[in-house]
DNA sequence: TTTAGCACTCAGAACGGTCAAGTGCTAATC
DNA sequence: GATTAGCACTTGACCGTTCTGAGTGCTAAA
């Protein structure tokens, strides 16, 4: 599909003008026409010639008439080209870095509340839907168990996941007393930590039975209860902000374009397993434009996004999603300054509260 | 507003006309003629006298016509008289009865993931966009702490705020040891417990760093931290669940009003104050229609919902938003059933991991 | 009190004509 | 050979007109 990079049939003059109609098209949402061409003081020559380097172009499938008499329109491949070749890099103003830092000053404890943090702003910043991800983990393991007794027969799990903490209840119909609760926290320490949930086994399950004498009773749910919280964890998670933004595009104004559009929000599993695929590699701004998302649904609209890191591996990513006739230079320097904040606010070395937990046992 | 209840200037002809007429808008969306009437079985007169039967009730309010020549629609008061007086029962079906079930069986361990399913199930079962709240509490306070070293520097602060455990990460450039860390819990318990974040006094806090000893640079942080988390708790929570099935009503095919609409959804404070607030009292499926709503967004909307309860306080509810042409009868029914099933959920006595939990100390 | 009949109203579809934008092509020009 | 001016052609958008059908309100008869 990308087969623009460095396409050298392309004289200056035929950039020049591609680019034109893309910023112009990207401007106004309307078919750009040669005469309007003329306007732009860069591009010397009459609208006749102009007629003839578009014709080429359109030949060449860079660019698309809507139909005969109208002006032409970039076709995917004359965004793709633009992306890769023509658009210039577009610096934040100081507003908008500013808005940013935003971010990072505060100081919030959980990486889920960055990314909501930050998939707030990217959607007010691009005034485009914004989406974060965090993508589907494989090997997700519990490193550190502990349990806070209640009352007599209730007491809560808490379990330690890739630096973040989850909880559980457990309540029991026989008391569960205070000792009980240590040989359980111990046992489980003691084996089940590293494990997934295909690793959790019988014999394990036995041996642990054994350990806690006569409290075996708690094992059995208590290991059903990790295996569930391990389950749900490794199961991803997608978030939409500004679904209201798209309406201001006449792009989506087609009431059944629009509602599969949301209905794709809402289908949360298609949209995540593209992204989780290929937020993995990449760790650049991506740009996904028309047909070259899998999902058929977004034909017309572009998704953005970069991933987020944390002590360099993957824990997500942001993104925004919106018309193919998007303003690609603000979105990829927004979404490049947003990314680049969060992987700083994680990151950060003296940075109280920020989620980087080390993985060891004390 | 609620001018009709008991209106006996209805007579029997006319209750059964209003009634007809409502059926046939909800069922079509369009105007309902007189001729259109005659058709129904148990009106048994001519088109004559039901136009003289409608044009008497456009006069008392309960009828609209949108111009001259179309038939009639139902006015709010006439959406009002037929929820309050017309509507028979309906009574949901095995199936459907059985799919609530469905959340029962599950036995998820928090109210959150259970409201998230009954949310999920209402927007299926009616078609209508769902939605749950979780209603802005006045007084928090944190009912027990425990402190869960991970290394020398850092540890989880675990939280236990009605019934519900929330963590918090605590950084610190000079390590944590142990016995600190059993010091501040030990503080945290005796002072802090039970205390809204405005009953936090400065005295307290110095106290608590006499209790301390040389560990008292810990305080500050950690109680700040304490207060964010209440703070946060207490902000109240919306949810929404099939946003795109509003498309499918042509009700909402201007993009005006639909644009509105959705950004209503984003914009969830307004909703929410109005949500808790009349969420309090009534414990019966509410009913409120058009203008009856506070925001002016909903004019043509109808928003039906019901408070959830746990141990007969009030913790959530769950409701479900659509056009004020929509399908009272199975929807009322449907709310009615998700949230008894909800509240069965919750309330059980026997049901592992519920989420409730009882409040004292040990 | 009910009903048949009829004139009237009005939104929406269908039609036709005009307009402006923009193209492709040709012939003239640099 | 590249560029440009000029012109015929295409086409969607816009606008006013007409036509149609649904539905009403009113009157007079049953």
């Amino acid at each position: 599909m990308r087969l623009s990079r460095g396409d050298n049939r392309l004289n200056e003059r035929k950039k020049l003008i591609l680019k034109a109609i893309v910023d112009a098209h990207i401007a106004n949402g309307e078919p750009v026409g040669s005469k309007y061409l003329t306007l732009n003081k860069q591009i010397a020559c009459s609208s006749a010639t102009i007629r003839n380097e578009m014709a080429e172009l359109e030949e060449m499938g860079y660019l698309e008439q809507p139909h005969t008499s109208a002006g032409r329109i970039p076709s995917e491949a004359g965004y793709r080209f633009y992306v890769d070749q023509l658009i210039d890099r577009y610096n934040l103003t100081q507003n908008e870095i500013s808005e940013l830092k935003a971010v990072l000053r505060q100081r919030q404890n959980e990486l889920d509340a960055i990314m909501q943090t930050a998939v707030t702003l990217a959607a007010r910043l691009t005034n485009y839907t914004a989406l974060s991800v965090k993508p589907r983990q494989t090997r997700i393991s519990v490193s550190r168990f502990e349990i806070m007794r209640l009352d007599s027969t209730t007491a809560v799990l808490i379990m330690l996941i890739g630096g973040i903490v989850k909880t559980k209840y457990i309540r029991s119909d026989r008391p569960i007393p205070q000792d009980a609760a240590m040989l359980l926290a111990g046992a489980l320490n003691a084996r089940l930590t590293g494990l997934t949930a295909d690793e959790i086994t019988m014999p394990i399950l036995m041996e642990m039975e054994r350990m806690l004498g006569e409290y075996d009773f708690l094992v059995s749910p208590v290991v059903k209860a990790v295996c569930e919280t391990i389950s749900v964890f490794d199961g991803g998670e997608l978030r939409f902000e500004g679904i209201n933004r798209l309406l201001a595009y006449p792009d989506y104004y087609d009431m059944d374009r629009l509602r599969e559009m949301l209905a794709l929000f809402e289908k949360k599993e298609t949209l995540l397993e593209v992204l989780s695929e290929e937020a993995k590699g990449d760790d650049r701004v991506q740009v996904f434009i028309g047909r070259e998302n899998v999902v058929k649904v977004m034909d017309n609209s572009t998704l953005i996004f970069k991933t987020v890191t944390q002590n360099g591996k993957p824990v997500g990513a942001i993104g925004v999603i919106g018309p193919t006739r998007m303003d690609y230079r603000r979105v990829i320097a927004t979404i490049e300054g947003l990314t680049k904040s969060v992987t700083d606010a994680l990151g950060g070395p003296k940075d109280e509260g920020t989620g980087r937990l080390p993985d060891h046992k004390d």
